[in-house]
DNA sequence: CAGAATCCTTTTTGATACTG
DNA sequence: CAGTATCAAAAAGGATTCTG
């Protein structure tokens, strides 16, 4: 053949691409701004919101509840309130977040990896 | 061990959870929004714009061709002119391109195959 | 400590109209 | 056809303050 495609991708019908496709709505969660950082952080270990918000750098404290939360509610992470005073909470990856983490973190190695084989910014302001 | 952490990623630095690590632009590049959906539809096929355009649905023609531009200059897409008149332009995935779609297709291909296991929308506006 | 609430700034996004 | 330009609307993000 002399057209090069993802061989694997041709015979997958990739409803993502559909405007109305519920999983199109989970993968942006998934692959929101932080959302990918948290799952990355949270694979490593379980952490308390304080930690978690110093390992993913930059992140406030908004967002860090905000993805938090919707990646609670897709069911890929775990939120373990320990009932103490003062609070003492840790976040955690289920077994489903931890599925997804691995292929984000394939991802995120492999750009790691091939930094130096991608253009970086190609953009300036006009 | 009592603590399940994703063994893969314990002993990887995750440099992109610094704040100035510059895998952590590319990786935004990936997966924003349109970014995303777009890769996936290339490693299809390669595609004109207006195609393309048909097949992420739900783009608009401005975010298509900003999308386009910025994996153009990550290195990912190749945008090939004929030199003809009306224009005719298609895209394509470069040979890195291929690499990154073959695993935002992963993520994607998990989400949707698991879609069942997954909770749906716990967000209601209060 | 964890996070909710509030206020405000910055980005992103989408229609629409226009051009080579 | 394949975009770019422009403008307004919407969403995301950040800083700060406050509470159980």
């Amino acid at each position: 053949m002399h057209k090069q495609t993802f061989a694997d991708a041709q015979h997958w019908p990739a409803n993502v691409l559909a405007q109305d496709c519920p999983s199109r709505v989970i993968l942006q969660h998934v692959t929101s701004r932080w959302g990918t950082l948290i799952l990355i952080a949270l694979a490593e270990d379980t952490l308390r919101f304080a930690n978690l918000r110093r390992r993913v750098q930059g992140i406030s404290e908004r967002m860090l509840a905000q993805t938090l939360q919707v990646l609670e509610s897709d069911g890929l992470v775990h939120r373990h309130a320990h009932d103490v005073v003062p609070p003492h909470v840790d976040y955690r990856l289920t077994p489903l977040g931890f599925e997804v983490a691995a292929r984000v973190i394939d991802l995120a190695r492999w750009i790691e990896g091939n930094l130096d084989r991608l253009k970086q910014e190609g953009q300036t302001a006009p």
